[in-house]
DNA sequence: TGCATATTGCTTGTCGACAAGAAAAATACA
DNA sequence: TGTATTTTTCTTGTCGACAAGCAATATGCA
């Protein structure tokens, strides 16, 4: 009883079409930051009841984030959180490290003027967390600047690749610094720094060896993490 | 009245579940194949009708095309399949190059042998539309190939945008066979040969830069058709 | 006890109906 | 006649209810 009450008592009223994306905001920052664990059981009358309304906007949320592969539905029967391939890790760290190199070339090659602005706020922001040493934070607001970057480089079809990756990156992130409660090295803001000044001074090949020695540095880390078996380079 | 009755008599009863797919898949080939005009509005309403049920696996199958950019839904207002952006062609070739190379590349690299046979039925599909002059299952055939040799490169985030790029590809070639009514090159058959050639004997850099000059090729000559239009329209 | 079968419970899949929002059409007014 | 306003229409968004499928439990029987 209580619980109804204080579910929604303050929004009775939403917008048409609200629904759906609130849900799946929610739902996906809470698989992305692992505050549902991969594997988890989702079940719809338990979010409709959470969010105050019925099944139907809860259901798109749900064939969205599929779409995207955060959640995986067995028919007929429940739908869970999807579960971290920790096993093939190898073709996300390759498609990774292509998608930093592409983008942040296209990047050099294609930014206008005001796309600087707009990555010097992502990347102070990035430089805040570290100081702050908050890791949540820090593990956002690199995949935001490498995303803003990558917007930069004006190719959805590469852009809608790499923020996939830099999600599911967020989830192995998030798992890989709970574990061992490190903080993302200065090295990387540093780094970072360098990678706009390559992208303003539009110089093509030096911003795409960069980001490669950039996600290779990241890669190496995590793998130190979950042993790998054999490297590959790609070339361009 | 005939209509309603015509529509589906004969299947009165379908299994629970497979509605959404079976909208899903049809629609998705209707709009690859051109059937519904880019730009062209989609009814729920209608497609319930056509389709013999409710609203609500409709819904979910636009939902899941949506998710795949192939339809876009203004709120509140209609659905329509999503337009080419003919103006905006370079992110597509960029992307479509980038993918031919490094899917073609990895296959060359991570083949299994039960792969290949699976890459020479295609081969030998396209191989026959080519000899039967058969555009439509060319087009086909052709992104069947490629993406064929993508599956054997074992990486599902390449494989994933390299589909999405096949898919739209088949909108773009579709409309240029239309327009031009010519044939495939043969010499698009020979390449392929060269390509599973050099996939078997895992020459890396040779697939990589056969796929290249392939892709190009391919781009190139789409390039001459849309480089006469666009002069025109250089204004908006 | 051990196994096959029936029952129950839980979750998803589908339906029909209603409400909201926006465009188009109709109307009123100057 | 031209513009502002209202009404109508059309489509989507949301709801509550019911049915189907599957798993687990309970029951029957040797």
């Amino acid at each position: 009883m209580t619980e109804k009450d204080a579910a929604a008592p303050s929004l009775p009223e939403r917008k048409r079409g609200s629904g759906v994306k609130m849900v799946y905001d929610l739902l996906r920052d809470e698989i992305l930051d692992l505050k549902l664990a991969p594997g988890s059981l989702v079940d719809e009358v338990q979010l409709a009841e959470r969010f105050g309304m019925s099944r139907t906007p809860i259901r798109e949320a749900l064939v969205r984030l599929s779409g995207e592969g955060l959640i995986e539905t067995l028919p007929n029967r429940s739908t869970m959180v999807s579960n971290i391939d920790f096993l093939n890790l190898n073709p996300f760290f390759d498609a990774m490290v292509l998608m930093y190199r592409v983008t942040t070339r296209l990047a050099a090659q294609h930014h206008r003027a005001e796309d600087l602005p707009l990555i010097r706020a992502q990347h102070a922001a990035y430089a805040d967390a570290v100081a702050r040493r908050d890791t949540l934070a820090m593990i956002a607001t690199n995949a935001a600047f490498h995303s803003a970057i990558a917007e930069a480089g004006r190719n959805s079809y590469f852009t809608g690749l790499f923020n996939r990756l830099l999600d599911e990156g967020r989830r192995i992130l998030r798992l890989y610094y709970h574990s061992y409660d490190e903080q993302f090295p200065q090295r990387f803001v540093d780094e970072h720094e360098r990678l706009i000044a390559l992208i303003e001074a539009r110089d093509v090949d030096g911003a795409d060896s960069a980001a490669r020695e950039h996600a290779e540095q990241i890669v190496l880390q995590v793998q130190r993490l979950f042993a790998r078996k054999d490297p590959l380079s790609l070339s361009l």
